[in-house]
DNA sequence: TGGTAATAGTTGTTTTTGTAACTAACAAGC
DNA sequence: GCTTGTTAGTTACAAAAACAACTATTACCA
C-alpha cells in the first residue's frame, strides 16, 4: 500500500490526537463501563464532584465543557446508582447541588487510584521533562491556557 | 469552587488528550461538514483513498481503526455523493476496490489544502523542536510506533 | 470433494448523542 | 406588581454510534 500523495494523516494533529486520546482511554474505560458501568460522562461528573465537592450541573458543564443535556443525563444515572445527591438550592431554587454520596466517594476513590496508576504506565518510555511539555502543549491546544 | 482533593483531570492524560483533540477538530469539522455534509468516518476514508489510492474497506478498517460497520457506511454515503467509486474485485468477490473519482479528488485535495493550513495554525507558538517531539510521543500514545 | 471455518461487507436493533423545544424560577425595568 | 428577558435543568425527537446477526464468497483440510 505505498503512498499516493506526500500527505501523511499522522502529521495531521487533530487526527494523530484523536488517535491517541482513543487509544490511551480504552484501558480506562474497561475500569469505569466495566466496574460500574459507566459512560465516559459519567466518570467525567463523578470525578468533577470528587474532586471540587459540591456542585452545580452548570458548574460541571462549564468546567468540563460537556453539554448540559449531557450532563443532566449523567447525573440522573449517577443518581440512580446512588453515587450523587442531588438538591434543590434554596437561594436560587432553579439550580441543585450536587455531592457524592459515601458510595459515590468509594466509587471515586477507586478510579481515581486507577487513573494514577494508568496514568504512570502511559508515561513509562518518556523522560519527565517530555511529559511536562507535552502536558503544557496538550493544555493550550485544549485551550486551557 | 476550590478544590477538595489534589487530583487534577488536567493531570490525566487520557482526559487531557481527548480535551486537546475535541478542541482542536472543531474548525477542521466545519469545512467537511459544513462544504460536504460529511461526517468524520467519511473525511477519514476520503483520505485514506486520497493519501494511498486504491484500497478495500477491509484495507481502511486496519489501518484507520474504525470499524466495519462505520467504514461500510461512510463508504456508501460517500458512493451517493459520487466521491468514490466502488467495484468488486475479480480476484476475490467479497472484496470490492475503492477509489476516489475525480470529484472525490478534487474534495479530497481541498480539504487536504485546509487541513494543512489548519495544522500550521495549531502549531503556531510552538517550536519546530517542540511540535517535532508532541508528534512522537502522540504516535507512540496512539500505538503507531 | 464436501464440510467447516474464516473473511468481506451489509443490515437490523439498541444505545448514545445532538439539537431544539420546553418548564420552572429568578431578574430587571417600568 | 406586571411584562420581558434570562438562567437552570429536563424532555422529546432526530442523527449517529455500538453491537450483533446476517449473506456471500473463499480457504482449509480430512
Amino acid at each position: 500500500m505505498s503512498q499516493k500523495d506526500e500527505f501523511s494523516l499522522q502529521m495531521f494533529l487533530p487526527y494523530l490526537l484523536n488517535q491517541a486520546a482513543e487509544e490511551s482511554s480504552l484501558a480506562f474505560q474497561q475500569a469505569y463501563k466495566g466496574r460500574y458501568g459507566m459512560l465516559r460522562t459519567e466518570w467525567r461528573v463523578l470525578f468533577h464532584l470528587g474532586i471540587y465537592g459540591e456542585m452545580t450541573a452548570t458548574d460541571i458543564v462549564t468546567r468540563a465543557r460537556i453539554h448540559k443535556t449531557k450532563v443532566s443525563r449523567a447525573v440522573q444515572k449517577l443518581v440512580d446508582k446512588r453515587f450523587v445527591k442531588r438538591e434543590r438550592s434554596d437561594s436560587d431554587r432553579r439550580q441543585e447541588t450536587l455531592t457524592l454520596t459515601p458510595a459515590g466517594e468509594v466509587a471515586y476513590r477507586e478510579l481515581r487510584t486507577i487513573a494514577e496508576d494508568y496514568d504512570k504506565t502511559l508515561e513509562e518510555g518518556f523522560t519527565e521533562e517530555e511529559v511536562r511539555l507535552l502536558r503544557s502543549m496538550l493544555k493550550r491546544l485544549a485551550g486551557f491556557a
